[in-house]
DNA sequence: GTTCGTGCAAACCGTTTGCACCGAC
DNA sequence: GTCGGTGCAAACGGTTTGCACGAAC
């Protein structure tokens, strides 16, 4: 993880007069150490590697906290359980495409994409500051051979 | 409600083998009787306002079904609880966005939105059949006055 | 008469919270 | 020493489910 975002953090943290905690810096470690989206419980599993003793709210808490930093976003996927998106501070403008079919999320930024979102969104009558797109579609393998890769590894239970 | 609304779901209810029930109409009606987007427990409460005897979890189990057939579709707001479409079977390819300042949802539809969208997907080596688009953006009205007119409603309480 | 659907209440599960203890400052 | 943070377990809220009764066929 970039000691920049650990920078970031300290920043937020001592901006809006917080402390700095042991347990807040595990967590950081674990949300950032990779770009994979996860999920509460997966950030709670990833933080207990770095110290067994993390607990669960403060995982919830910690997460709150990203949140209102910008340095973590929510994202929009199956949706029974919250997902979260560590990679915008490296791409702030990316977007998600969501296969229907077998749930495999994809990441791309395309400029068209930005200028139509801006020309909709002004249209619409609103602001297109934090803009964001997210596209549902099918996967093409899934549906000509019965199978695709994605799904193959949620059935070997990659996670 | 169009009488065609229940001609599609009588085929539906008749292929699967299933059983016609006057609680399934009186869902079907509180469902489709508007074009407003509406959670699980909004529904149950249109439904008892038809027939006050409506349980919950019939209102739970002919979403399910709804969602199977087509005729309903769940969308992405704010998530804390799900929120459901009745607009796809007239727009089948309307897109939303969400002002996440003050929560409204506009429905849009675009052609080059359609085709982008197509394009993309392709790319992405995805199948775009079912495409649907959401935008987040920020409230203009918000930002510059304080205030804007679905906050407000919101603040009286319109549910 | 058989089988599926309904209604109730309990179970579920991800998330939030009250409270006592601990640690940053 | 003070005040915010942590950890535990209980509470919460939307959704699902087990089971006995009732209705569709």
């Amino acid at each position: 993880m970039e000691s920049e975002i650990k920078k970031r953090f300290d920043n937020y943290i001592r901006e809006k007069g917080l402390r700095k905690t042991a347990q807040r810096d595990v967590i950081l470690e674990a949300a950032f150490s990779s770009d994979d989206h996860f999920t509460a419980e997966e950030l709670w599993m990833k933080a207990r590697k770095i110290d067994p003793k993390t607990s669960r709210a403060t995982v919830y808490r910690t997460i709150t906290l990203l949140l209102e930093c910008g340095m973590l976003r929510e994202i929009d996927l199956g949706r029974d359980e919250r997902v979260y998106d560590p990679n915008f501070i490296e791409s702030p403008d990316h977007n998600h495409l969501i296969c229907i079919d077998c749930g495999k999320v994809v990441e791309f930024e395309d400029e068209n994409a930005a200028v139509l979102i801006d020309c909709i969104t002004r249209r619409l009558g609103f602001r297109p500051t934090s803009k964001s797109m997210r596209i549902e579609a099918c996967c093409d393998k899934l549906r000509s051979s019965g199978m695709c890769e994605n799904l193959i590894e949620l059935r070997l239970g990659k996670k």
